[in-house]
DNA sequence: TTTGACTTGTTATGATGTAACATGAATAAG
DNA sequence: CTTATTCATGTTACATCATAACAAGTCAAA
């Protein structure tokens, strides 16, 4: 697995240098979601840097470089505006202007949950997010 | 809107207050997606308390009653399984082991796409997560 | 009208993430 | 080989996001 992340990199003109390659096997190993500074604990332990930046870097470059991925938690809130139904849609958000839209997804969730099933995972909560542009910012972005 | 929401509560036994009331109000007239301070901002600048729990408080009130979302961003990072092509998965995590499973979840995000698509919205990059419980922790969980 | 549940506010702290700069290592140009 | 340049690593300091624990006030019902 190192030695392919390796390759690649090299395709790309990037190194797997230490610290780098020390926070890929961290999270090869754990086999888990792992937050920032639990990597930095590690790195740190085995005399690395101690502080965020070092963490935070080793990780970007491999999330750069499609060796690891990240991953997303709590942090922004918007009204429901559709409340009534019981319902868990879908977020359009505009990375101009954060305008929110919400979309039906239920069919969408539910093939999540089949295919989550095939495997033995019992989904509670799916989170489905979009990142991009709505139409009128697309509009301002084209000449 | 407002009448609405506090029908819905009162149904609940929950009570629409000022601090509740008005911080419904301000997610409903940015139609953006807010972070919690910037919610807490406004609520200060209107007498209200200035410390985060309040913000905290009222905002969590309204998405367990159904009128309010919240969104998510980043904060967690894993090792990709499966590097080498070009993936973005759908990811199970759970909630018990914070084990990762990923999942090829191309047709999912195509009809998010197309479903977005349909309202002018250009996804650029898409989030699907699901929380639950993995196999060996849902056995671990029955009696 | 007093009890008890709930609400709001506080202080304090924890957790997550980035900007800016100094030093050192690797690579490429001469 | 040596120098110049780029890239990596580490630091300090700070910004942002979130919650725990407690005190005081409010409201409805017994």
């Amino acid at each position: 697995m190192l030695d392919q992340a390796r390759d690649r990199l090299a395709a790309n003109g990037a190194r797997l240098t230490p610290v780098r390659q020390r926070t890929l096997e961290i999270l090869l190993e754990s086999h888990r979601a792992m937050g920032a500074y639990e990597v930095l604990d590690r790195l740190a332990a085995e005399g690395f840097g101690r502080q965020p930046p070092v963490a935070y870097r080793a990780l970007e470059f491999l999330v750069e470089h499609g060796l690891a991925h990240r991953l997303q938690r709590l942090n922004a809130f918007a009204a429901c505006l559709h409340p009534g139904h019981d319902h868990a849609p879908a977020f359009l958000i505009c990375r101009e202007c954060d305008m929110l839209a919400e979309l039906p997804a239920a069919p969408v969730r539910d093939a999540l949950t089949e295919l989550a099933a095939e495997s033995g995972f019992q989904v509670e909560r799916a989170t489905i997010e979009a990142l991009g542009l709505c139409p009128a910012c697309a509009d301002a972005a084209r000449p």
